[in-house]
DNA sequence: GTTGAAAGACACCATCC
DNA sequence: GGATGGTGTCTTTCAAC
């Protein structure tokens, strides 16, 4: 699918806001809301918009402790590792990379106690570095062009 | 602020589909659609949901390359990099954190020459180690318990 | 926290440009 | 491709309980 820029200006604003009317963001870009409504269902049906979510507080929903580890898979057992991650709760993503490691994965824990519960468990299948995560730097919501 | 059990399913919920209407919600969790709109003004005004959006296929938006960074920084130049970072674009993360390296950058790409102009731009500030994302392990959305 | 009513906003469709 | 107008539905919000 080819977008054009309409579409990225409506991506541009689910992204800041997600529950926008049709109406809403038509007004925003001086459109009718039919001619938006259609475009999302478009950029819907092309998995270009995969889904509608919310971004939380981590910490305060009980999980103040974040940790991106660099995972290296012992003996071939790729498909072991990825079994267990993809039955993981609290796991932002997994991502196969190119490097010395094999995966990155980046995960939010109740107490510390909890990450090294979390290598623990990994143990017999991986090798982690564990990165603990004290704070973020602000970035803006995305893409504009 | 202290969550409880219904808190946490409609945190639960919005992570699924952050456009569910009061009324949708209500209907999904038993209760009526006051209760539930009471509820979630306190999780925005808390600052537990902090924002409402989509999840987008960068790569069918024109970004294929996601790369992952370890940044170090050179003669305490912090500010110069977070001054940076924080105005750049299709920026998903970044963060300080323990260990060898000062933060952990998470970025989209046209392509891999822009990722050697993005390591040549930071260079006179950080030295960076490059991973480039092969592709990703599906993940549970979160939280339930 | 629930219910019920009222007002308003909404999405959708058909039609037309 | 996009705009307009009408219809019926769904929504939120408020008051009373």
């Amino acid at each position: 699918m080819k977008l054009d820029d309409l579409d990225l200006k409506i991506i541009d604003e689910l992204m800041k806001n997600s529950r926008l009317s049709m109406r809403e963001l038509a007004r925003l870009l001086n459109r009718s809301a039919p001619a938006i409504s259609e475009r999302i269902k478009q950029l819907e049906s092309f998995g270009i918009i995969k889904g509608y979510t919310i971004q939380i507080d981590y910490g305060k929903v009980g999980y103040p402790v974040c940790c991106l580890f660099e995972v290296t898979i012992k003996g071939g057992q790729y498909d072991t590792f990825k079994k267990y991650v993809s039955n993981l709760p609290q796991v932002e993503f997994c991502h196969r990379i190119a490097g010395s490691a094999c995966f990155v994965l980046k995960r939010y824990f109740h107490s510390l106690s909890d990450v090294e519960q979390f290598i623990d468990e990994v143990s017999p299948f991986a090798t982690t570095v564990t990165h603990v995560v004290f704070s973020s730097v602000e970035t803006k919501p995305f893409i504009s062009l």
